[in-house]
DNA sequence: CTTTGTGAACTTGTTCACAGCT
DNA sequence: AGCTGTGAACAAGTTCACAAAG
């Protein structure tokens, strides 16, 4: 659909990485924080640990926007929090809707950093018509058979999906088709969109299962370096396997 | 602090990549619906399609666990149910205590997905008093005065942040004192840690703001396509820039 | 002398494409 | 014939280390 974009301006090539826009919003936290204390300008060092981020990826994460920075002397806190909110699109705001007034739903309609920042609740959405009318954050919900017009006449573009997980992807299509083009989902579910859609997840089952591995493997290293001390093998775990490497045995090579 | 591990059991390296471990939450999900319908295998391409990413990198991915498909049929569903959530360690069951019990922490401890797999709300802890003793989600909210004994009495290694931003840090030393050696922050703060503490978080305006920035982008990219198409030279936007490059002008070059 | 900005080296992650089993 | 498992090519991201600028 869209005609082939290969030039861009001379000046930089608008090719800032994903992991690098990602780490954007942090930066700007941090900067926002110093700008509130009236701190002038900040370096590289002292903004990186601000951050929780080393600093060679600060300036390389920097370098991507411009020359921003003075020799010697840092960054100016107030330019860069200019700069930065402009890059990452908050001086214009952004009306969102939520769609799925539960626990969640309501816990995010609340959430205060939301309005700070850019974003406006522009509606919130419930298929359930008990909730109809019912204010939530001091907004009234609506029913979803509203959808497609509260979409249109707010100009909404970016949409957040705390429904159940069934409902996600009929809402998700909804939300689509009337013009949303950016998805924040919190249902514990992969949703399908047309290519142009960008959707981004929260998944609190999947985070905890990642710190679930990472637990398990620190007790695993502990318990061989216990046995390592110890100069002991490692009692096996009665795996019940059939195939395959065998269960992850905490196995000790002799020195 | 840990004995140097070097050497492995010859079967497999332990070296499974932060990105496959990422992933295997989602198959793990796949693959549980599918053993929910009693299919009994699955297809790279299937499961693939179920999990939202290709068949190439599942592939990969699995291969990383050891050898547990069969060539020209596919993967045991079972099975793979079984070795994934081994590796997870979601074998065995995690308490976790969830701190700030305000309308995240609620939320949090409604959710239903956490009991599920492997994890079990140990604890409800406020620093509110007026709070002790209310149930949440069936559980009644404990008083931070008892996060210590808490920890140490149910042997929790995983803590969930639900407090505001202030109270994070001083939340996450005094887990980690008392022995919690995960944390999932929902706070939108940088938490510092010692080594061999793991953090994960979920920020939602991080979120928003990384959807805003590709919106925007599309948003440039429509309106240089216009233009592009128009053979016109865009409006420059006005920016208060005094260095730097310029501001994002879409620009065209005339071919 | 201090601190940025960045090529170049390195590490991690993804995709390709096909050999090897079943 | 069909589908997995994996080396090898490729792409993305990180870190190093230092020249250039103030």
């Amino acid at each position: 659909m869209a005609t082939g974009r290969t030039h861009r301006p001379a000046t930089r090539s608008r090719g800032i990485p994903e992991a690098t826009v990602a780490r954007l919003p942090l930066y700007l936290r941090a900067l926002t924080a110093l700008s509130e204390r009236s701190v002038p300008t900040v370096s590289s060092e002292e903004l990186a640990a601000a951050a929780g981020v080393n600093s060679a990826k600060l300036r390389k994460d920097f370098s991507y926007l411009g020359s921003y920075g003075t020799r010697g002397v840092g960054y100016d806190v107030e330019y860069l929090v200019y700069q930065i909110s402009r890059e990452l699109g908050l001086t214009q705001d952004w009306p969102v809707v939520i769609v799925g007034i539960g626990n969640l739903g309501a816990a995010l309609a609340n959430y205060g950093g939301f309005a700070s920042r850019g974003f406006r609740v522009a509606a919130l959405i419930d298929a359930d018509p008990g909730m109809a009318g019912k204010p939530v954050a001091g907004i009234p919900v609506q029913h979803s058979d509203e959808l497609e017009k509260i979409i249109e006449d707010n100009g909404v573009s970016i949409g957040v999906i705390a429904t159940p997980a069934g409902a996600a992807q009929p809402v998700c299509e909804r939300l689509v088709a009337a013009g949303v083009t950016s998805i924040l989902n919190f249902a514990p579910t992969v949703l399908t969109v047309p290519d142009g859609v960008d959707v981004r997840k929260v998944d609190l089952s999947i985070e905890l299962q990642i710190l679930a591995f990472h637990e398990q493997r620190k007790a695993g290293e502990e318990a061989a370096a216990a046995a390592d001390a110890a100069g002991a093998v490692a009692a096996v775990r009665g795996d019940s396997a059939d195939k395959g490497p065998d269960g992850d045995v905490p196995a000790v090579m002799p020195a």
